[in-house]
DNA sequence: TACCGTAGAGAACGCTGGTTCTCTCGGTCG
DNA sequence: CGACCGAGAGAACCAGCGTTCTCTACGGTA
């Protein structure tokens, strides 16, 4: 098997079981079980389990922002773009095996004691505050909306996992217009 | 010692590493030492460390709100009463070893295989949103909007963690005021 | 064919941590 | 005073898991 694909089927592994489960519930074992990489082989990629949770979040991060950058740039519209990211949080929370943010869950786990973890968690969360800000500025809004753009999805990101539902994207999304027509 | 103080120091010694570093990288040695409750005492208290989560959680979901509405009864206005959420917010973000929700984090760690756990975290959270749900309709205010309200507390309380700031709580207060006039 | 480097399977190792057990001691009651 | 009960300290037990090692098989090469 090459070396790549040993490696990209070592991440789907991590990121199917460290994401569902949790990251310290899941074994090395587990990951060699779903993924069929070797553990010699995996320990050859990854020298320890924490720098294949670093490239599990790396690597899901990239993917994670690439999608809702898709789906935003359906839209042409800059004031439709920022209801779009509510639109897709949707989408994402309706996908089965969604169990909330992977980096906020990462944060419970380890925030406190990883500060590479802690690092990635909030380059992920600087990475989406930055986005929206962006979509904020081309829609030629105040830098404030974007913060609490920013906030009313992560609310919703997290109470769409403990509550198992959508429903928190269409209250964020409402709570979004709403502040849209107030800064307009 | 009293059976009652040994349970309020297990409790307390609980509290301050389960919500400081983390659910599962303290062990029951780590409680013992910090509570100065033998191991014997404890397991007769608690039978099990997941017993002693519950405990924890349950204890603190009850302090938590009390000293929610102990603040928010300060006023009486019933708009006023609304933006002293966000107040406090910013007061208990502001304390030292202050480091997010702890039902939030242990979803992160045991929403996924702890069905107590999870239950124990959609209670609080229920709670607090009952909560909002009962000041906002106290002051006339179409339900939807306690629902945003929480969606907003919720990304604060999320973003004060990860970025160890107390700026969340103002950008939600002033998002919540805009919200509050779009109502009125 | 003999050699060699590599890879995988899985055992082994060492540590951690949840839980239980032992031993000792001090206090209490008959 | 002596038997007993409960408590604490800490060892012991046992399972899980991160990490490494061993053994075997195989494919390429001269």
């Amino acid at each position: 098997m090459d070396s790549e694909v040993a490696r990209d089927r070592a991440l789907d592994a991590a990121e199917k079981l460290f994401y569902g489960r949790g990251i310290q519930s899941v074994g090395m074992d587990d990951i060699r079980g779903t993924s069929g990489v070797s553990l010699k082989r995996l320990y050859q990629l990854f020298p320890a389990k924490e720098q294949l949770v670093e490239a599990y979040l790396e690597r899901r991060d990239v993917r994670w922002r690439q999608r809702l950058t898709e789906h935003v740039d359906r839209h042409t519209d800059p004031v439709e773009r920022i209801l779009a990211v509510f639109a897709w949080l949707r989408e994402w929370f309706a996908e089965p095996g969604f169990r909330g943010c992977a980096w906020i869950n990462s944060y419970g786990e380890l925030g406190a004691t990883s500060p590479r973890v802690l690092a990635l968690v909030r380059a992920h969360k600087g990475a989406f505050r930055a986005y929206l800000a962006g979509l904020v500025s081309d829609a030629g809004l105040p830098a404030p909306l974007g913060d609490q753009l920013f906030l009313l999805a992560e609310g919703a990101i997290v109470t769409a996992g403990t509550e198992a539902s959508t429903e928190p994207a269409d209250q964020a999304g409402r709570a979004a217009g709403l502040l849209l027509a107030a800064y307009r």
